[in-house]
DNA sequence: ACAAACCGTTGACAAATGTCAACGGTTTTT
DNA sequence: AAAAACCGTTGACATTTGTCAACGGTTTGT
């Protein structure tokens, strides 16, 4: 079960893991299943855990004043699921989490993270390589969002990120991209063409 | 000169630095002054600096096909101007960077940046906690993006960031929110009524 | 001091995207 | 096996936003 993990951090630091720092990931990441549908974090609510996605699909969204589902972000196999803002900062979430598959996920405090990067020096650096990583990922959505058609941005995330299309009805895909599914389902009819 | 820039580490750190380190800073980042319109980082090349800015104001943008500029990010005083994909990846830059009012930097390579974050560790601390407040204000410009229309977009920018208002003309703003000079107009007249 | 560039606004119109309702074909639940 | 929920598509139409051209009032450069 903890295997993906581990070989996931391995796969972010320079030196590998030592037996004994593996065998206290082992033992501070918690096994957690979610079934279909089930919330891991409801708007409201603090986010308390950091998951690693073992098996499965989740989604983040939030919804506005007309009951719309706004998706944020798609997770799928080896993504971490969580609220940064809400876990850091200690305020309500304004978004929701929850599993679009049956889910397994390993889960752990920010406290229980403070204490490992305390204990185990290459998790530090495994953090600083996510937060690369995706700090360059949300710049690329963003500037793709503000300077691209609604066209242009479904075909670049398509070419990006062919699993997510595989794995996500398209109605969810439109959300992620701001558009509504209608509008989705119109230009991937003009592209066939 | 350099003062600035360690009122701002030092706000980002848990014990404040010693004179060692101060020192060390000082000597690690050079000043550069850059007129009004001048390039910190061209379309093409790879960023080799980041810069802190300690006076002025500055903008990165793409230029699409039609040549039409999108702004992606607009930076003032404290702020730190650098395209991250291309310094980490060494790739050639999509963006440029250059000064909007007379500005004063300071700057560092990454080597540099690397080398300072080996003999102060509260450096890291400092990487860390920036990365981590740039994580939750992508977030928020993301959801914004694309849950809210352009008005609602306009109001929570400057809501949040009344300094960049007054500070850059509304044609720049418009392009930030990914809207054109014109619509911005419009909203804005909407508004007043 | 003059010309040029810049900036925000407006009008007329075009294009992109959203809304609502309906449909048929799945898949899921009971 | 039947009912319900889900999913993608389509049509008709409304709304939002973009495009282009023009204007007058700045500010900037020389």
């Amino acid at each position: 079960m903890h295997k993906n993990l581990l070989t996931y951090i391995n796969q972010h630091i320079a030196s590998p893991l030592t037996s004994e720092e593996e065998a206290l990931i082992v033992a501070t990441f918690q096994p957690k299943k979610l079934r279909k549908k089930q919330y891991f974090l409801q708007e409201g609510d603090v986010c308390k855990y950091a998951g690693f996605i073992v098996k499965g699909a989740m989604r983040q969204y939030s919804v506005d004043e007309k009951g719309t589902e706004h998706i944020v972000h798609l997770f799928i196999e080896n993504y971490w699921a969580n609220d940064r803002e809400s876990s850091t900062m200690l305020t309500p979430s304004k978004y929701n989490i929850d599993a679009w598959e049956d889910t397994e996920l390993l889960i752990i405090t920010r406290a229980e993270m403070l204490d490992l990067m305390d204990k185990i020096p290459a998790l530090v650096q495994m953090i600083r390589s996510m937060d690369e990583r995706n700090a360059i990922a949300n710049q690329r959505r963003l500037s793709s969002t503000i300077s691209n058609t609604a066209e242009k941005r479904y075909e670049e995330f398509a070419a990006h990120h062919p699993q997510f299309i595989q794995r996500f009805p398209q109605h969810l895909i439109a959300s992620f991209l701001g558009i509504t599914k209608e509008t989705l389902s119109r230009i991937r009819k003009q592209t066939l063409k």
